[in-house]
DNA sequence: AACAAACGTATTTTT
DNA sequence: TACGTTTGTT
């Protein structure tokens, strides 16, 4: 344990060596707070602290799953598996299964996605005869959630008149009903959303104080990390179950905040020192990630920031190369652009695929890099967007499942009750839900009693709502015997799912189906991987648990090497040696949706600060003058974030036409005459590459120096024609001094193997290494 | 009830 | 552009 703690410098080991009492972190990028996490929660257990007893809340289920590893390395596997740990939603779904009859629920309630809600909103609208332009449903959903995050339960909005009145005054005043029956219509159907997870527990904890005392005895101690994205409800939680011992540990950086758009309140993490007494506050400063020009021009950021906490962050690193910033004419080309740059760095510095990624902050843009990237042939990932199990064909067979499971879901039902097409049509749907509704029951159990009510349906009808109740029951069946994947195997053929997609022979209806067997490997893994972890079952309702609150980050990626695709958003935590932050203009970044206030300016500066943060190595910043957006050509200007990082750190590079790419010297060539040219920097440019007959114009010799291209750097002597032998020593941009050990290839394909002094035996490509010769 | 075609509108970020 | 929704036809 001793040699653990050793391991971390002065200022981290004070928040470990603490043991009681409420403490806060403020750690800044890359300052290593995971590995104090790691080892505070190892040394608590080394002092006789229970597992059983800690709490661990993490963003992602990838980092509980990464730490308690990391801690079952210290401490050992078996005790490390008896600790919480895990994203909210899925430790609080989790105690809600076990406690569901205290609050009305089944323990097997279904989890709506976003998906699922809106869909249900837009149907309760649409019932309420209400105009869905002005009652926009992901906007209601929205509000919806925003409520339940701030606990403003139906009943307290009904309470309270001026929340009303906002609502009315934005011409919906009927939002308040939808509320009620989104609700009432969640309940029925046995399901929570996304909000509800947080919200109920709430209640849970409210409402039952022998329940609070039993989980406040059982987490003695809760450590929550990324602090800062916590909302309300979230916040009320911690309280609650960390009131009675006063444990807590929270970690964070207000540096880092950029979820408020979804009810994160940055307050949490500011006022932590006015909710508890005698907190300890401790900060980690110093970045071990990334280079100095790196870690300087993110501060220089931040410091544009007015709400923020006092905090120095520093590093020890090298200088590192600064931070290369490039425009491009169309987003296409930008795509080119990075695709390039990554197959040079690849070459040069025997760089993985897999320490690359793309950063950018909406979705859409990542089509452009996918295409630049396929036609180099560099494998990528993209995480995010929807994901795998949102996919149409996914998300049928899940349904299915979860009718299996609920039977009351009635999202899942309607989804798959006509599809694949069974004679079910919209009206009798309608009927359905008409009774459904009136009754007070589940549209499924409306169907069991078919014979009973008369809803008008004709003797065919009635029959095939018979035939499917009879085929779901079957199955629930099936699932007190089988094991998850069988019955999903009997789901897709007994439903006639596989056939219905057959028909289709068309390159995606193919892949529709491999999307579906790779559902099933996906089962299949999770029930062998259950079974081994503790004895457990597998069991279907698991599986879907799982499906339902994981993320894109969540699933293994030990598969291969390649480049990463993502949203900023996405990439919190995560760290490359290469980061491109991609389409960095006015109104795409920031957003201009964020604009309005200062405060949203702030959070889009805030996610800029964690982009940029992502690099260990280098970073490089990109703009393209115009690109597509709502599928037509728009102008764009560049993004003040890139005007707003302190001219030092940043190094300028333009393409040029004939092959690779040189420095752009737009300082220096001064073709605006006696423009003001701090502004030109960031205006658009008359021209996209200056032509070059503005060669003619005098360049400094600092110019030149600048426009040579990349791989022929001036230090370095051409090597490929022989000027090295085995036995040399050289000096590498990055690996340092090694010496040569052996030589194959000739011409642009000469290779050398050397061996570095850090990092080992290295086979580079001379074309693109540089190397000087040292001895 | 089922399908095809035309139409219109959206893109901020996610558990 | 690209998807989802509405409309029209069988």
């Amino acid at each position: 344990m001793q040699q653990y703690i050793s391991q971390l410098n002065e200022a981290q080991q004070a928040p470990v060596l603490q043991k009681d009492g409420p403490m806060i972190i403020i750690a800044g990028a890359g300052s290593g707070k995971t590995r104090v996490l790691t080892v505070r929660i190892a040394y608590l257990m080394s002092l006789g602290v229970d597992a059983f007893n800690i709490l661990a809340l993490t963003f992602t289920n990838k980092a509980a799953r990464e730490m308690k590893k990391r801690i079952g390395d210290i401490v050992g596997a078996a005790e490390a598996k008896n600790l919480w740990m895990g994203t909210f939603h899925s430790v609080f779904a989790r105690i809600l299964r076990s406690e569901s009859d205290k609050l009305g629920y089944p323990s097997n309630f279904t989890i709506y996605d976003t998906q699922d809600s809106v869909r249900l909103i837009s149907a309760i609208i649409k019932e309420m005869q209400l105009d869905k332009d002005i009652y926009k449903p992901k906007q209601i959903l929205g509000r919806i959630s925003s409520y339940k995050n701030s606990l403003i339960t139906v009943k307290a909005y009904f309470n309270n008149p001026e929340l009303q009145e906002a609502d009315a005054m934005s011409k919906k005043p009927r939002l308040g009903e939808i509320y009620a029956n989104y609700v009432e219509r969640c309940f029925k159907a046995g399901a929570m959303d996304f909000d509800d997870l947080l919200l109920k527990t709430n209640e849970l904890l409210n409402r039952f104080p022998d329940v609070l005392a039993k989980y406040q005895d059982r987490f003695r101690y809760i450590l929550v990390d990324e602090y800062q994205d916590t909302n309300h409800s979230q916040y009320l939680i911690v309280r609650a179950l960390s009131d009675r011992f006063q444990n807590i540990c929270v970690v964070g950086d207000d540096a880092q905040s950029i979820y408020a758009f979804r009810g994160a309140n940055i307050n949490n993490i500011l006022n932590f020192q006015k909710d508890y007494e005698n907190v300890q506050t401790y900060r980690l400063e110093q970045n071990y990630r990334s280079t100095k020009n790196i870690v300087e021009a993110a501060n220089s950021i931040i410091d544009k920031n007015k709400t923020k906490l006092d905090k120095i962050v520093w590093t020890a690193n090298d200088l590192g190369p600064k931070v290369k910033v490039h425009r491009s004419i169309t987003d296409g080309e930008e795509g080119r652009f990075v695709a390039s740059e990554i197959f040079e760095q690849k070459m040069r510095n025997q760089m993985l695929n897999g320490q690359f990624a793309i950063l950018y902050r909406t979705n859409a843009q990542s089509r452009a890099m996918e295409d630049a990237l396929r036609k180099r042939d560099i494998p990528y990932r993209i995480y995010g967007g929807l994901s795998f199990y949102q996919r149409k064909e996914i998300k049928d067979v899940l349904c299915y499942l979860r009718l299996v499971i609920n039977p009351k879901d009635e999202e899942a039902l309607v989804r798959v009750i006509n599809y694949p097409a069974r004679g079910i049509g919209d009206t009798t749907v309608e009927k359905l839900t008409i009774a459904a509704n009136h009754y007070k029951r589940s549209i499924f159990e409306v169907m069991e009693n078919i014979d009973k009510i008369d809803l008008k349906l004709n003797a065919g009808t009635k029959q095939k709502l018979e035939d499917f109740v009879t085929m779901i029951k079957s199955f629930q069946v099936i699932n007190e015997q089988q094991d998850a994947f069988v019955l999903t195997e009997h789901v897709t053929k007994k439903t006639g799912l596989v056939q219905e997609l057959k028909k289709d022979a068309t390159p995606e209806g193919i892949a529709r189906i491999e999307n579906i067997e790779t559902l099933m490997g996906g089962i299949k893994d999770f029930i062998e991987g259950q079974r081994e972890i503790d004895g457990a079952r597998g069991s279907l309702s698991e599986f879907l648990e799982d499906v339902a609150l994981a993320t894109d980050l969540d699933k293994d990626t030990g598969d291969d090497d390649r480049v990463a695709l993502m949203t900023i958003h996405l990439a919190k935590g995560l760290e490359f040696p290469y980061v491109f932050v991609v389409g960095l203009e006015e109104d795409l970044f920031p957003s201009a949706m964020s604009l309005n206030t200062r405060s949203e300016l702030e959070e889009e500066r805030r996610l800029f600060y964690v982009a940029l943060t992502r690099a260990e190595h280098q970073a490089y910043l990109t703009y393209a003058q115009s690109r597509y957006r709502w599928g037509k050509l728009v102008d764009s200007e560049p993004s003040r974030f890139i005007e707003e990082i302190k001219d030092d750190y940043l190094e300028y590079i333009n393409p040029s036409d004939a092959g690779g790419y040189r420095y752009k010297p737009t300082m220096d060539l001064d073709i605006f005459g006696d423009i003001d040219k701090s502004k030109l920097r960031l205006t658009k440019p008359v021209a996209g590459t200056p032509p070059k007959k503005y060669g003619e114009e005098p360049v400094s010799s600092a110019t030149i120096r600048k426009l040579k291209p990349i791989g022929s750097n001036s230090n370095t002597s051409n090597l490929f024609d022989n000027k090295l032998t085995v036995g040399n020593i050289v000096m590498h941009e990055r690996f340092g001094k090694g010496e040569i050990i052996n030589l194959e290839g000739a011409g642009a394909d000469k290779k050398a193997e050397i061996k570095f002094e850090v990092g080992g035996i290295k086979k580079l490509l001379l074309r693109f290494a540089k190397l000087d010769v040292i001895g």
